[in-house]
DNA sequence: AAATAACTTGTCCATTCGGGCATTATCTGC
DNA sequence: GCAGATAATGCCCGAATGGACAAGTTATTT
């Protein structure tokens, strides 16, 4: 086996798992320690991995790895809100998805859906899509980067939301209750949220129910705009008759 | 068997296979090492495959190549051009920056000047200038997101590039020569970097030693359309002639 | 603080690389 | 078809690279 060989797989091993030993590395390859130790001091010195006592490290730009490991721990949840969705977007569709935690497990459900166009603004959904099998198509949405989040925001995301009409648009909000509507707690996310439903056919809002009835700074729609609300559980039956009302479908 | 015949097929063995050994290819061809060592020399040249010691590699600009690996390739030269890259930005200015393992780590020197804005379809640069401490602002542009390279590509990003106009456009190619001009061996990474030169005052390109001279499938532009090639070490007297002529400043 | 594991550095040997040179095959123009 | 030119190939040798072993140093544990 080659030198160049060797690394590659060590870093693919270290991707992978996140640590490994100089030890298994070593008998892994049948050569010596020393080697192995140099060969993680070079990959090291690129900066692709990091050194640590006893073996090497995934550094945690490439948060990926771990990131998947937590999306698999969500996996029943995952189904569940797979279920739902299936049920409203179909094959084909073309949909908006803003950022965050849950709008994310969504989009690990929505990834087994065939020939999906999906634009966000949310970098951590276009990877988790850009990954698919499924033959769905991701447009990232362009602005001012926000590191935090691993998002873009600003007017020129905006002004990109503006050039598509879409079927669906999938969004998530800090809060959400019968008279103010819904509601975010980040100014920019709440003013792309906004855009998106201006320019989407159908607008579903995915709550777990903790979320409703409280309120957050930005209000991001009335009630009446949304059409559908993805739900863990069911609401108290005051919220529901408040749904029913401004003829929201609740899932 | 005819030379170009046998550089055929050692190339397809490549593809096949990932990697062979010098030793094995002779054997196969009844030629001696020597011979095998120079059809790798010249294929690897052309930029078809990559020359290991005792062999050579199926090399994976194209297919799923781990980025990671090619951070991992040349690291030192790629040190070398980042710091070189350094001295020529700034503080206060406006960049462009592309695609690519070098652009990458030039990134991350970059990240220690204050008061940058930095506009790239990377969203690893991204990631990694977002981190900064130094107050740099990133605009990350929209498009079709590519899973592999982790960057945005298409025509929404062309059209948002041609918003800005920039002090410096930092860009990596796959290939210098003194008659063609720089290219890329991707089409849609060709398409920014040309687009990114319309709209900039300056262009740097990124290259270190061994992609002068050599070629790919997709021009990016001319020779005399560059203003600054940021080298890892001297290249050739013909080539720094060449360069000389079209008025290009080499670091 | 001692014991142990891990890391670093230096040396040596085997393999591989690359250039120079001689030989042979192939191409080209007459 | 022939002579000269060009390219391809093989062999040799000094230089470079990679890896194992060993000795010395540093870090971790008990």
């Amino acid at each position: 086996m080659k030198p160049k060989q060797r690394r590659s797989q060590i870093l693919e091993a270290v991707g992978q798992q996140g640590e490994v030993s100089v030890e298994v590395l070593a008998q892994r390859f049948d050569v010596s320690v020393e080697t192995i130790r140099r060969d993680l001091g070079q990959l090291a010195e690129s900066g692709v991995l990091q050194k640590v006592h006893g073996g090497a490290r995934r550094l945690r730009l490439h948060a990926e790895g771990s990131f998947d490991e937590r999306m698999a721990e969500n996996a029943e949840a995952k189904q569940i809100i797979a279920k739902k969705l299936a049920a409203i977007v179909e094959p084909g569709d073309t949909i908006f998805i803003d950022t965050g935690s849950t709008t994310l497990i969504c989009a690990q459900a929505l990834a087994a859906i065939d020939r999906l166009t999906v634009i966000t603004n949310s970098v951590r959904v276009a990877q988790v899509l850009g990954k698919s099998e499924k033959n769905i198509t991701v447009y990232l949405l362009g602005g001012t980067f926000s590191h935090d989040n691993a998002e873009t925001v600003g007017p020129l995301v905006i002004d990109q939301i503006a050039r598509f009409q879409v079927d669906h648009a999938v969004l998530t909000v800090a809060a959400i209750n019968a008279d103010v509507g819904a509601m975010d707690s980040d100014f920019d996310e709440a003013q792309v949220a906004r855009a998106m439903i201006d320019h989407a056919n159908h607008t579903i809002v995915l709550a777990n129910v903790e979320k409703l009835g409280r309120n957050a700074a930005y209000r991001v729609c009335r009630l009446d705009e949304i059409n559908s609300i993805v739900c863990d559980q069911s609401p108290g039956a005051e919220f529901t008759a408040a749904l029913d009302w401004a003829k929201v479908e609740l899932r």
